[in-house]
DNA sequence: TGTCAACATAGACACATGTCGAAGTCTGAC
DNA sequence: GTCAGACTTCGACATGTGTCTATGTTGACA
C-alpha cells in the first residue's frame, strides 16, 4: 500500500496511445491522452523535461532543475509533482537527495500518437 | 491584408520541433511549442482534430462536428478557433459551409518532439 | 539530541480557460 | 430586398492553474 513506488495513476496510458488520425477518438481515451498533454503544456514543465532528459544519466535532482529556473524552489517542486502524477516523471529519493528521470514509455506514447498514416499518394 | 488565409500565428513553429532528449530546451522555444501542446490539452479539442483527421477526405464541416459533441455550436466554434489560431487545423469556407483540415506539418512537428533517441545498450 | 539542508505541502492570490446564451456576419434562395 | 441558415463573436460566469510565502518532513552529521 506504499505511494512512493511507482505512478500513482494512469498506469494504462502508455498503451493509450493509437495514432491521432486512426479513428475518432472517445470521450475517455481523451481523458486519458489529456492527462499527458496537459502536464506538457506548460512552459517550465517541458522544460523540466526537456533538461531531465537531456540530462549526463538521464536523470536530474531536484537542485539541478531549480537552479535552471528564475523560480522559487516549491514552484519547481509543484511542476515536477504535476509531471510525476501524469507519469511522466520516476521519482528516486537517495538519502537527501531526490532524483528524477523520464518514462521512456510515456514519451514513445505520445509520439506514436502523432505519427501519422503514410501519405496517399 | 486579409486575415481569412492561411494561419495567423506560429508560421514557425513547424521546424521547432527537434526532439524532447536532445537538449535543453530555452524559454523560446518551449514557449512555441506549448503554443501547439496547449491547444491539444483538452478533450474537446483532442477529439476534434481526431474526428477531423479520421474523417473522409481529411476534412469536416462544423456541423459534422457539432452532432458529435453535446456541447453548444459556439462552444465548439470556439475550440475550433483555438485549434486554427494554434496552427493545427485549416479553415476553408465554401458558400455558407466552413470545412476544417488538419495540418500534418503540425501533426508531424509533434512527432518529432517525442522521438527518442536510439535506446542505449 | 540538535541543527542544517533538501525537498514537499498548505493556503492564498491573480490570472487563464471552458462554457453558455445572445447578438452579429455572411451567403444563398426566394 | 428580404429571409433563413451556418457559423462567429461578445460578454458573463464558474472553475482551473501558476505562483508565491510560510510551514512541515526527512535524512545526514556533529
Amino acid at each position: 500500500m506504499s505511494k512512493s513506488d511507482g505512478l500513482p495513476i494512469l498506469h494504462e496510458s502508455y498503451a493509450c496511445c493509437t495514432p491521432l488520425a486512426r479513428e475518432p477518438m472517445d470521450a475517455r481515451q481523451a481523458a486519458t491522452v489529456t492527462g499527458l498533454l496537459k502536464a506538457l503544456a506548460e512552459p517550465v514543465r517541458l522544460r523540466l523535461m526537456s533538461i531531465v532528459l537531456s540530462h549526463e544519466g538521464g536523470e536530474a535532482c531536484v537542485c539541478d532543475l531549480t537552479d535552471a529556473f528564475d523560480l522559487s524552489q516549491p514552484t519547481i517542486s509543484h511542476h515536477l509533482k504535476v509531471l510525476h502524477e501524469a507519469g511522466l516523471l520516476d521519482r528516486d529519493k537517495r538519502g537527501v537527495w531526490v532524483y528524477y528521470r523520464a518514462r521512456p514509455d510515456a514519451i514513445s506514447a505520445l509520439g506514436a500518437l502523432f505519427s501519422l498514416p503514410a501519405p496517399r499518394v
